[in-house]
DNA sequence: ATGGTGCCGGGAAATTTTCCCGACGCACTG
DNA sequence: CAGTGCGTCGGGAAAATTTCCCGGCACCAT
């Protein structure tokens, strides 16, 4: 089974938390550490140098957020893997940081062995969450704060709907019977209410939230 | 295991093969055809009365198509589970079928009992394909007759790529060093090569090259 | 050399999007 | 029960974008 180890990156600014994991992840036979860093901007510099299996990150760091340097690296390597460690178990910080391409999000206030099993997970391309996160995340998802359910009506939901298969203004406007005129009305009110701007990220959204 | 059986409703405009996959089908102990239609217009009334599990579909009709019967049926029903049986190993009209909504595509060339396979594979949520069609739209993909990187120029392929991330014009042209206008320009051009109207067709196409 | 093709952008028309507005029905409430 | 708010529906007109057409440049193959 063990041919070649997981090679794992750590990022996080203190010095001793990295020494922490180092140890925990190494106890692990088929764990190495090659890299670490201390900041954003090395992170993204190293990252590139030693390409590792599973990038372990910490969110919260002075200057270039966590979330940035997951938007670069994946912006350039979307097959990177990116594990995120977080003192948060906040299910929007997850879904955030998920949606700019991390590949698992995992809590402090986990027992430790788990951020080992995620790596693993991650390494073999899977995608890991811990409980803590899944659980609020299935409740955003549920009480739907996030979702576009959420901040739309009914009648703008259904347009929506409609708009992200690519139908035509004028064919949504007959199927429902309205003047292609008040579409696009809903169209631009849609938009400014999930706050984007064009098109395309309607269907982006859209696609997040698994409504394709 | 056999709880309730799969209930099933067959179309087909020849009443012998109707007959004959009844037969074939109900070998099967979980499988009861419920619902039998000759023609298109019989064939969405019947489903709406009888809301079968699955629906085994033969393309080729006269009247309405069987693409049509797909397009009307997944409009008010996007999750109804429709089987394609056709005669056809053409690796475009299974594009298209699944495209419009088909979970499933077998060819008449395959054994018999693969038609009650991909049944029960499709009864359970999944997708199915014959392995004569997976091969040959794999090859489609592969030789990317049909794909957006065959028809697009270099850079416009690299326009594409950004573009369908969600960014705005002003961005791409700053990441590519361009003018605004050129990528505007860029824009339509791409729209015209690929044959499409919106840019919500634009992320659709991509996604189903899985450039996403 | 020369015609075809890809790359780049300006100008201006054509179209679309957006904003603003008025109207209606409905539900809730003091 | 009048008042208030909200969702729905669309017209008019300004604002912005898209599209079309063009010219120039570089490259490459004939």
């Amino acid at each position: 089974m063990s041919a070649a180890p997981i090679r794992i990156m750590l990022v996080d600014d203190h010095a001793v938390v990295r020494a922490g994991f180092r140890r925990l992840l190494e106890q692990e036979a088929e764990i190495r550490v090659v890299a670490e860093a201390d900041s954003g901007e090395r992170a993204y510099q190293l990252y590139q140098e030693h390409a590792p299996d599973v990038l372990v990150l910490d969110l919260s760091m002075p200057g270039v957020s966590g979330f940035e340097i997951i938007r670069r690296i994946t912006e350039r390597q979307p097959q990177a893997k990116i594990l995120v460690f977080s003192m948060h178990e906040d299910a929007s910080l997850a879904v955030r940081a998920i949606q700019l391409g991390a590949r698992g999000y995992v809590t402090k206030s986990n027992a430790p062995e788990v951020l080992a099993t995620a790596v693993v997970a991650i390494a073999a391309g899977k995608l890991f969450l811990s409980d803590d996160v899944a659980k609020s995340i299935a409740i955003l998802k549920l009480t739907g704060d996030d979702n576009p359910v959420k901040a739309l009506s009914a009648r703008e939901f259904e347009i929506f709907r409609l708009l992200v298969t690519g139908r035509p203004a004028a064919e949504i406007a007959r199927i429902l019977n309205l003047s292609a005129k008040t579409v696009a009305n809903y169209h631009t009110l849609i938009k400014q209410k999930l706050h984007i701007a064009s098109d395309v990220e309607l269907v982006l959204l859209a696609l997040r939230h698994s409504l394709l």
